[in-house]
DNA sequence: CTATGTGTAACAGAGTCTGTTACACTGTTG
DNA sequence: CAACAGTGTAACAGACTCTGTTACACATAG
């Protein structure tokens, strides 16, 4: 299985606020660009503003802000605000413990699945929005 | 998003026939330590015939076995077999193409999760059957 | 006070995952 | 060659998740 489509849509978000930063910018007007529904956008605004990457300015000419640098926020912060963990999930009925692999198993994997899990997080921490939104700049001319 | 369970259960069942290495095991026994059902076993072991890592022993006495050392199946090799790609989905509905974002977002984000991806699967490359099953035979005494 | 825009609950349709039943097929064994 | 053990696979159900949608309470600028 693969990520939900949060993870795009939330990097895709973050980018239209790194990139008009320091403007609120409506719910409305980013959907248009996800194409997709404002509440659908303002849900995930909603994940990321409890992580504290964003913040919301209400009433009239208000929209959703970078609550800090975007150089000061990861993929990996994103990925935490919007995806439920565990990145790879164990048996859903825990094995036999009568049996001797079932028995063990199953610290086996979380041993492992911990040493993946680490690994992907040290590679989702190495790109910050300041990066995403950059490449999404110097791609005018093609 | 996390992996289905079926990766954990594809390990689960390799580690059993790489400690019955030689004896074919049938689905019904290693249903019995999964705690499933062995249809559940047999859909499994399907993805993973059809990725050339196990073999079926048809007829009275038959079973699944290990179709190449388990020093030489590794985790990247299950993942393959039992998971689809992607790993991160981009948007369900492409991104307005009208919008400066939505027009160039989307091969930004390609070419990221393809570094993602690469260190992933470098990730699960890393460990092999052997390692897992040493691993669970090494709990004997815990 | 009014208009604009957010926050959030509730629901529907689609899709996926696991478990279950059912049954055709293969090949060993007597 | 006949019986049987065991696999391969289709089909379906229940539970869950995901996205999109409607609805409405609330906050705040002007």
């Amino acid at each position: 299985m693969s990520t939900s489509t949060r993870f795009a849509v939330a990097i895709h978000i973050l980018t239209s606020l790194t990139l008009r930063e320091g403007q609120a910018v409506r719910s409305e007007d980013i959907a248009h660009s996800v194409n997709t529904n404002p509440t659908v956008v303002r849900r995930i605004l909603g994940a990321l503003a409890s992580a504290g990457l964003t913040q919301a300015q209400l009433g009239v000419g208000g929209g959703a802000l970078l609550a800090r640098p975007a150089g000061q926020i990861t993929l990996l912060d994103i990925y935490r605000a919007v995806e439920e963990p565990p990145y790879f999930a164990l048996h859903r009925v825990p094995p036999n413990p009568a049996c001797h692999i079932g028995n063990r198993i199953t610290p086996v994997l979380e041993q492992e699945f911990a040493r993946l899990s680490r690994d992907l997080e040290l590679s989702l921490g190495q790109t910050t929005m300041a990066d995403i939104a950059s490449r999404v700049e110097e791609r005018r001319g093609a």
